[in-house]
DNA sequence: CGTAATATATTACAAGCGTAATCATTTTGG
DNA sequence: CCAAAATGATTACGCTTGTAATATATTACG
């Protein structure tokens, strides 16, 4: 399995928006960040070169630009980070992690439903 | 309501020690880390000093000796990182981080049955 | 009392991060 | 064809973090 690179918070947010879309130039990455966030395009390349080198991000060469898409899957990343936060909030325990989060966050309706079933296939 | 400092991964092992039993010396901090931690007493001292910059810690004087308690509540910090963690890898949805936590998660039945009576209370 | 032991405070230092600016190169408009 | 614009690469810079070592102050033993 491959080794998944540390994502700083602002490289998420760039992985992010190629999770979504790509393969995409660093102009749309900006576009696509605009609003949501305040960076200065600069920024942005700044984020993508650092990504690339941390081999979260790969590209491909279209004449003078970079076309530019992920080389890890989200899957993966979501694992790791999932991984990192439970050890280091909940002592790796999982149970009362969800417990903490059930109890805190505003599910919907169809949420709820939706793990209640989850939760009853896991029983078995 | 009081700001939550940032605490980093090794202020965390720190302040779960304090979190446990308090207040405590350094030393008693060192010794309940034994073990878990390779790190030189100093290591610990560095953290604990860094905690009480960032008044996650406070402290009173014991002679010479500092007695050391947590200045923020575990579930404060708890709620803190949470939010952080959901915003970073989620955006911010706490349903999806709840469905992929539970599917991946080490659940015993008796936690199973712990958060469906969590959902069904949440309902209404 | 003075000196060794101990406690905390200050300093160290490299790597990672947030946030860019500048440099070098390529492309494109006139 | 050349200058301006655009692109990616390199460099910057102050803050945090991990991991300590050194300095300073205080206490306790002989």
């Amino acid at each position: 399995m491959p080794t998944i690179p540390t994502i700083s918070d602002a490289e998420w947010e760039v992985m992010a928006v190629l999770w979504t879309t790509s393969p995409l130039t660093a102009n749309e990455v900006v576009d696509r960040l605009e609003g949501r966030k305040t960076w200065s395009p600069r920024t942005v390349k700044t984020l993508l070169n650092r990504l690339v080198n941390k081999k979260a991000l790969a590209y491909e060469t279209r004449g003078n630009r970079y076309l530019y898409r992920p080389a890890v899957a989200r899957e993966a990343c979501v694992r790791a980070e999932s991984r990192s936060f439970l050890t280091r909030v909940f002592g790796g325990a999982a149970g009362p992690a969800i417990v903490h989060l059930v109890a805190n966050a505003d599910l919907s309706p169809s949420e709820i439903a939706e793990l209640k079933k989850l939760l009853s296939k896991r029983k078995d």
